[in-house]
DNA sequence: TTCGCTGCAAACCATTTGCACCCAT
DNA sequence: ATGGGTGCAAATGGTTTGCAGCGAA
């Protein structure tokens, strides 16, 4: 779980996207931002709205998307679309950071991993390029130890 | 378009994959497959599929899926997917060398560059953590300088 | 003669949208 | 009181699949 100064920080980056937008704050959004703030991983809008059903039943699965599309937008959350056919979204912390990912396509678990050397080529890349660089997306696939082990087909 | 050399050893490559799987040569498959290996570019089944309609019009788009996962399964074709829902499918050449994408956000062109370093560290972050690396995606999205200059949000 | 392949249409299914009511501003 | 937000159900749309007939091996 994030520290709590890092959701201060989101909570707060948030609050100031709606305005900016003529965006409303609603308790629904609140309760789905919370909750996906303080979520570690790759969240489907489906495994969101599974959590919130526990305490808050009467969310329904299209404010999940319509807020997740929102935090997406404001810059908190980076869509991710794996192997599985779901969007994924993941919150990265105050400071925009952001790991890369490596799943295996054996058993689907995903590792993270950070590479200040692979952030730094990329940024150049972009700016050989005259791209103003807003985001990026890294993934290895391959098998994990485990697979391989449980030989494979 | 590739040279003639590459398409030669994708259909070498091609048919042996068919020939291990027990799976059967078709026409339609062989024009499916020829006209994707001389197309450039990031196709999706759709657009691959119109491409043939002119000539073969009796080609049916659910082939072409199945073509088109036939040659991604056999290393032929790597699949991406963009921000426009849609996969997109692209031939990467004979040595399985492939290329990174960077897109415009805004107008969403696709500049593509390749970059040893980046690839050398990936693979080490693949071995340090005991992955068989099988692919990789690796993706840039920012806006373009023609959408900088133009202006806009 | 097998058994995979094809085109078609129907099925899938994650995501989006229309609508009538609700509520923050 | 505005006009955006919500839940629901229906619509969307890219992709997959069932099926009956076809064709490669």
């Amino acid at each position: 779980m994030p520290k709590p100064s890092a959701i201060n920080h989101a909570m707060q980056k948030y609050g100031e996207y709606l305005t900016r937008h003529g965006l409303k704050s609603t308790v629904q959004r609140e309760i789905i931002v919370n909750e996906f703030l303080r979520t570690k991983g790759h969240l489907s809008a489906d495994e969101l709205h599974s959590r919130l059903r526990v305490s808050h039943s009467s969310i329904g699965l299209a404010t999940v998307y319509r807020t997740l599309k929102i935090l997406a937008e404001a810059g908190l959350a980076h869509e991710r679309r794996f192997k599985d056919g779901y969007s994924r979204y993941e919150y990265t912390g105050p400071d925009g950071m952001h790991h890369d990912h490596i799943v295996c396509v054996g058993c689907g678990q995903v590792e993270e991993f950070e590479n200040k050397e692979i952030e730094t080529l990329q940024r150049q890349e972009a700016e050989k390029r005259h791209f103003k660089m807003l985001d990026h997306k890294f993934e290895i696939y391959g098998i994990c130890r485990q697979c391989q082990e449980r030989g494979g087909e």
